[in-house]
DNA sequence: ATCATCGGTTTGGAAAGCAAACCGTGTTGT
DNA sequence: ACAACACGGTTTGCTTTCCAAACCGATGAT
């Protein structure tokens, strides 16, 4: 995709040929940061529409292109990539003809986080009308986060978050004259 | 944004000025969906670096364009976006010169739970070393996507989709020759 | 007076996106 | 046998968006 052209290096140190190369942040333009990443790999226009799709079970290419809008080539364009990035893998659902069709692999099964977040505040706040219904055991689905070690909710201000990545702070990058630090 | 420019209507029928406009779901190409909707405000290259920056709290637009490493011409016309949408809005933090910076609505507060997926699943699947560590109370944060209502962790087979919208069901526009069904 | 800061806008070229037509393989209908 | 169709894409020609770099106007600092 475009973003990922931006980087300078596709960092290809792979050992397992199933697992897909992965992004070293500091090769993004700006603060490396893993949601640049994520962003780098499925943050296009129309990338969580084909997860999205492939969750309902619809992983054929004309399902997809049917049912998300897409120009074909965009489609085309966007199977490759996350094929690559390890979010889809391709299945032949019969020979002769030869068919085939994108499933989930677990780290695509794992962005229903994202779409779920998504769908939860497009609902609340981006839409008129919601055009779709979720129930969790027979009743009304609503995600909250909640944290994974100590089960609790989780409100804004109870995180912390802290930089690793070197010649960077929440601020900035700390070579830079944007406030008095030494 | 550009995708904006593909739906058909405005829908401009906002009683409350402070309320930004919605979308119709309809009117967006493919499945009408709020994932959909939700990317059409927050789905481009940028916007959500834009939120990131402003919850560590860089409002100001040259942190924005330090911090996210975007064109100032793209920054400047995400921050309109975003406003309009009803995700920033823009303060004044000093006249004379007078100066601006964008902080958070309640709507964009409460993309800290797409934020927080986005980041999470970069970590895991993304990238190679990840750039930020989060806390909750003193030990490592990883978010867990619960039931608001009953509280229980989710599984994905726990919940059961149904579309609402008109003309679709899950697998795709009704009056489609997909497959049988009358 | 000159330079720096901030929050942008303008400009010109390069890249990506789009709709529609096309293609190859194989199957179905007549 | 032959035409039409299904599927999974690719190609084409054009439009829109994106990008980097330069520029701008208001103000404050030296």
């Amino acid at each position: 995709m475009a973003r990922m052209a931006r980087r300078t290096e596709p960092a290809a140190t792979a050992t397992d040929p199933h697992e897909a190369a992965r992004i070293d942040p500091a090769t993004l333009p700006g603060r490396p940061c893993s949601i640049a990443a994520a962003l780098d790999v499925v943050g296009d226009r129309w990338s969580l529409l084909i997860v999205r799709e492939v969750m309902f079970g619809n992983g054929r290419f004309t399902q997809l292109v049917r049912n998300t809008g897409a120009p074909r080539d965009r489609i085309a364009a966007r199977l490759r990539t996350l094929v690559d990035a390890g979010v889809l893998e391709r299945h032949a659902y019969q020979d002769s003809p030869r068919r085939e069709e994108y499933r989930l692999t677990q780290a695509g099964r794992e962005l229903g986080s994202v779409t779920s977040a998504l769908l939860a505040w497009g609902d609340k706040w981006a839409v008129s009308t919601p055009p779709m219904r979720q129930t969790h055991h027979d009743h009304a689905f609503t995600p909250s986060v909640h944290c994974a070690e100590c089960g609790e909710p989780v409100t804004r201000s109870d995180i912390v978050r802290e930089v690793v990545a070197d010649g960077w702070d929440l601020r900035g990058p700390l070579d830079d004259a944007d406030d008095a630090r030494s």
